[in-house]
RNA sequence: CGCGGGGUGGAGCAGUCUGGAAGCUCGUCGGGCUCAUAACCCGAAGGUCGUAGGUUCAAAUCCUGCCCCCGCAACCA
């Protein structure tokens, strides 16, 4: 088929926020849409597949500050990482946008300004009841005692300039759209989440602008406004493809706009559902064919957090595994619906069980046999018997079927469909007994036709990996000696090409582990990264070892002067039951014990906390917290990855000594 | 009553929308085979589908109450 005839099929990723390295979730995104993507390919559309980074905001703004970089610098070796992960996992994405980059930036611009004309973004302000120190707007309802939900410090009513989307102008048509368009929100649950919790109560106009923070999209015709990250995200999809406001659209754009898969995690189904669909119908754009709100992959033991050390990278997986037995758990373990499940355990359980042994192992037998009995030439010398027919079908049904789910973008039940075809196979050599056929010389053409059968099936279920795993697919079939059959030749069983040779020495595709000795490796690799950690607590020479906050008011002696602080015993400490941070303890300060609570739970044992001396705040105004008083604060150091140190005398002092 | 997700044999999941014989993979046990990576094939055990009610000829599936778990939020004085 001609370029020009084929049909085209555009799909994206969310792109990823730059305040981080992607962690495992993140990257089961897109090689989720790998595959869509490479077996779009397969079926002959012309796909042009985007992903990128999305690099604005507060956020990162201070993320940067805290790592004494500007954020330029800060994003740039983030979108570094982000594509470095993205090509080790063997992603073919046709283009990397980046938020920052020039044209998208000037789109933005452009894009805000027609809005502007034309009335649908407005200039207004912002009121709210405003928190000075958290530097944040709240409203009445989200306001907890009159104070602040965030530090819980005094709120005062306050406006501030800035810009607003109508969108309630556009809500309607929205609804409409969406009721008509049963298959533009999936899973289909989520439709109802939108409708019922956003849209049918009204659509309250979006404020499309900030003033508190610079590292953003400024505002063409009013710069001390950024643009508010969402508008300036969301529109890569249509940036990144040439689209111009003024009308002089790329030919990219016109060929693969509108989008026909935006997929994304089914936290961001929001964003993607109403907000962007609203934009679109303001620029007078189609609005993308189908959201698919993905499901989370969590990890088993407890939730990912940088401070337990337990977050799991692609890239360490990787190294352990292989790329393509990782983008098979991800794929394959991810339920449609609900999240999906992660750990070392698992990942080993799946490499031993489904790659090894169901899949490498039928490879390895079956190349060696066919060297042992033929000299590696496979022959179908038409010796067939009825269990071939039975083989045949199940191949051939599970290319349909496979077909089939991945039409649904069930990627994770096409796989199975796959295996199917290696299962039988592994029965099929059961059935058949080669080894026995080989022992009689008058069943020779029986055992050649076994085997080119064998090698036929694998090279269709091999054929058919090639969108899930790339490279192992084609080891496979230059193990078989064989090329990759299309879509369209899978639908008949008996073309691999007779009298062809399979490679003399094949090696191991997927090497069964250990688990013990998995968990053990993980162990160690831990354990530097903690040592590491330790000397960048003590080593203050270290230049990495430093960080900087943001700097607060200077103040009076006087004001300093009003605190006390006393070094306190601890002479009783427990977990407060319901609470998953704090510790109540009971301090000693001079002769009087107070109880005090700290969110220390993931860093201090109550039992190691008993005995210690430690500074305490005490003339800090009472709390309660989790139901419990507590009166005064544990004093702690903590460094920007959350890791936490109490403070104690460096000499032994009485308790109650003041602290100056 | 903050929001959301979930509780199905030892583990991970499907099935729930559109009631109608409880299914898949792994693990366990027994057997077979020996070409292959202690792999492969066959068979078996194991579940009152969280719990208590309700609707129905029929409920894992629909309705109601309750319990528990997990995210987010809150709590980090």
């Amino acid at each position: 088929m001609c370029k020009k005839c084929k049909k085209p099929y555009y799909i994206s990723t969310a792109i990823a926020y730059t305040s981080g390295k992607p962690h495992i979730g993140n990257t089961y995104e897109i090689v989720l849409a790998d595959a869509i993507a490479r077996y779009k390919r397969e079926q002959g559309y012309d796909v042009y597949f985007q992903t990128g980074t999305d690099e604005h905001g507060q956020k990162i703004e201070l993320k940067a500050q805290a790592a004494g970089v500007t954020p330029k610098q800060y994003v740039d070796e983030v979108a570094g990482e982000v594509k470095r992960i993205w090509d080790l996992m063997d992603t073919s994405y046709d283009k990397f946008v980046r938020t920052t980059d020039e044209y998208h930036e000037k789109q933005i611009q452009k894009i805000f300004k027609k809005l502007c004309d034309q009335g649908d973004i407005y200039k207004g302000n912002y009121e709210g009841l405003y928190c000075t120190p958290c530097e944040s707007f709240w409203t009445a309802s989200q306001i907890v005692d009159g104070k602040c939900p965030d530090c819980g410090g005094p709120v005062e009513p306050a406006k501030e300039e800035a810009y607003f989307f109508r969108m309630s102008k556009y809500a309607p048509k929205l609804i409409e759209y969406i009721n008509s368009h049963p298959e533009f929100i999936q899973p289909v649950s989520r439709k109802n989440e939108m409708m019922n919790n956003f849209l049918l109560p009204g659509l309250q106009d979006l404020c499309v602008s900030r003033t508190s923070f610079t590292w953003g999209i400024p505002v063409a015709e009013d710069p001390k406004h950024v643009t508010y990250v969402w508008l300036d995200a969301l529109s890569n999809y249509i940036t990144g493809i040439g689209y111009d406001c003024d009308g002089v659209n790329a030919e990219m754009f016109d060929k693969y706009w509108p989008a026909d898969l935006h997929l994304i995690g089914k936290d961001i189904i929001r964003f993607h559902t109403i907000y962007w669909p609203i934009f679109l119908m303001a620029l007078g754009l189609p609005l993308p064919k189908q959201i698919f709100g993905h499901p989370w992959l969590l990890q088993g033991d407890g939730k990912m957090s940088k401070s337990k050390g337990n977050v799991l990278y692609a890239d360490t997986l990787a190294e352990f595994f292989g790329v393509d037995a990782v983008r098979y758990f991800v794929l394959h373990e991810m339920p449609f619906e609900n999240d999906g499940v992660i750990s070392w355990e698992l990942m080993v359980e799946r490499m031993n069980s489904d790659l090894a042994n169901i899949l490498g192992n039928l490879v390895k037998r079956t190349v060696s046999m066919t060297n042992q009995y033929f000299g590696g030439t496979v022959e179908n010398r038409k010796a067939y018997e009825p269990v071939d027919e039975d083989l045949k079908q199940t191949v051939l049904e599970a290319v349909k079927k496979a077909d089939e789910k991945m039409d649904k973008l069930r990627v994770a039940d096409a796989i199975t469909e796959i295996f199917n075809i290696f299962r039988r196979s592994n029965k099929y050599i059961d059935e058949t007994t080669p080894w026995t056929l080989a022992k009689d010389e008058e069943k020779k053409d029986r055992l050649a036709t076994v085997l080119y059968h064998l090698a036929e099936a694998i090279t269709i279920g091999a054929s058919m990996l090639s969108s899930f795993m790339p490279e192992t697919s084609e080891k496979i079939l230059a193990q078989l000696g064989t090329q990759k059959r299309s879509l369209a030749e899978m639908k008949e069983f008996g073309l691999y090409p007779d009298g062809n040779k399979v490679v003399g020495n094949p090696e191991i595709l997927f090497a069964r582990l250990d688990i013990k000795k998995v968990l053990e490796q993980v162990e160690a690799l831990k354990e530097p990264e903690a040592e590491e950690n330790i000397e960048n607590e003590s080593g203050a020479q270290a230049e990495d070892a430093v960080m900087d906050v943001e700097k607060k008011p200077e103040i009076t002696y006087d004001d300093f002067d009003r605190l006390q602080f006393q070094i306190g015993e601890i002479v009783k400490c427990e977990a407060v039951a319901k609470s998953k941070k704090l510790l109540c303890s009971q301090v000693k300060i001079g002769s009087e014990t107070r109880q005090i609570l700290s969110g220390i739970k993931a860093w201090y044992k109550p039992e190691e906390m008993v005995g210690k001396k430690v500074m305490v705040v005490t003339n800090l105004k009472p709390a309660k917290l989790a139901g419990m008083v507590s009166e005064g604060m544990i004093l702690c150091a903590e460094d920007d990855e959350g890791n936490l140190a109490l403070m104690t005398p460096e000499k032994v002092m009485k308790s109650g000594s003041e602290v100056r």
